[in-house]
DNA sequence: TTTCCTCCTAGAGTGTGCTCTAGGTCAAGC
DNA sequence: GCTTGACCTAGAGCACACTCTAGGAGGAAA
């Protein structure tokens, strides 16, 4: 009945089957449901989740993170504060390195410029040669 | 005379003693020169060069690419067209990971939004059966 | 019923980018 | 002249996040 395969899960939230049972024996996320020959049923709750540790990764939280904030979310609604505080540091985190990005992008466009010159200046050469 | 020591360029860079014979090692940048007691010593080309590496991994380039970088720069005004193509793609990956970092973005702000929502409930829930 | 596919667990292996250790040299200050 | 501290090389070790292997079980299609 219910629920979808390892195999269709990592596929649907583009993950591999290894990362998904992984992803489960490091506690970053509670363990799945099995049918009755012990097979993993993903529900959709278990694909949302996956989904956002997939956006939390992508956004590069560490594991050691995310396990914390599986284990903060399995212990209910008073650890809501905590989680909203590691939401707001990941937060700042990303926004700082969107910055550090956009500064060091500089010095790559600025390199771009120096060579499109150079490039320009060969040309030029060449044809002033031939 | 002239240049600095390793210690003294790793803490002008920012990068770790290490960390910078192991780039020299790994063909990150050409042979430092040495002193009459065989220790390096960095000029400013060499700082300016090492600055540059840091932009390029703080920006994620992979070691592999910037040895490629380093290799073509040594072999001279040839390669600024390979060069400029290097930084070309390096830059379409940074705005790429920046869009991402954006778009995972979302759902973080979206559960901080959730979490603020939940916490405010609760404190109206506690004023009500205080 | 045989074959094939997907699944299972436990644990080993991998790629990346450093980071550290061992064992030693050398120059400078006391 | 002796100690101290920074430097040298070669190579081992490490943290992280997977990724793969071995060995086996179960179900379903031919």
């Amino acid at each position: 009945m219910g629920g979808l395969s390892v195999g269709e899960a990592a596929a649907k939230v583009g993950l591999s089957v290894h990362t998904l049972r992984w992803y489960e024996q490091e506690g970053l996320l509670s363990p799945v449901g099995r049918d009755s020959a012990g097979r993993r049923r993903y529900s959709e709750a278990d694909l949302d989740w996956l989904v956002l540790l997939t956006r939390l990764r992508g956004t590069g939280m560490p594991v050691r993170d995310m396990r914390r904030y599986a284990e903060l979310s399995r212990q209910g609604d008073e650890t809501v504060g905590a989680r909203l505080e590691l939401f707001e540091q990941h937060r700042e985190r990303v926004l700082g390195r969107i910055a550090d990005l956009y500064r060091d992008l500089e010095a790559i466009e600025y390199k771009i410029k120096i060579y499109r010159e150079a490039e320009a200046g060969q040309e030029r050469e060449a044809v002033i040669a031939r």
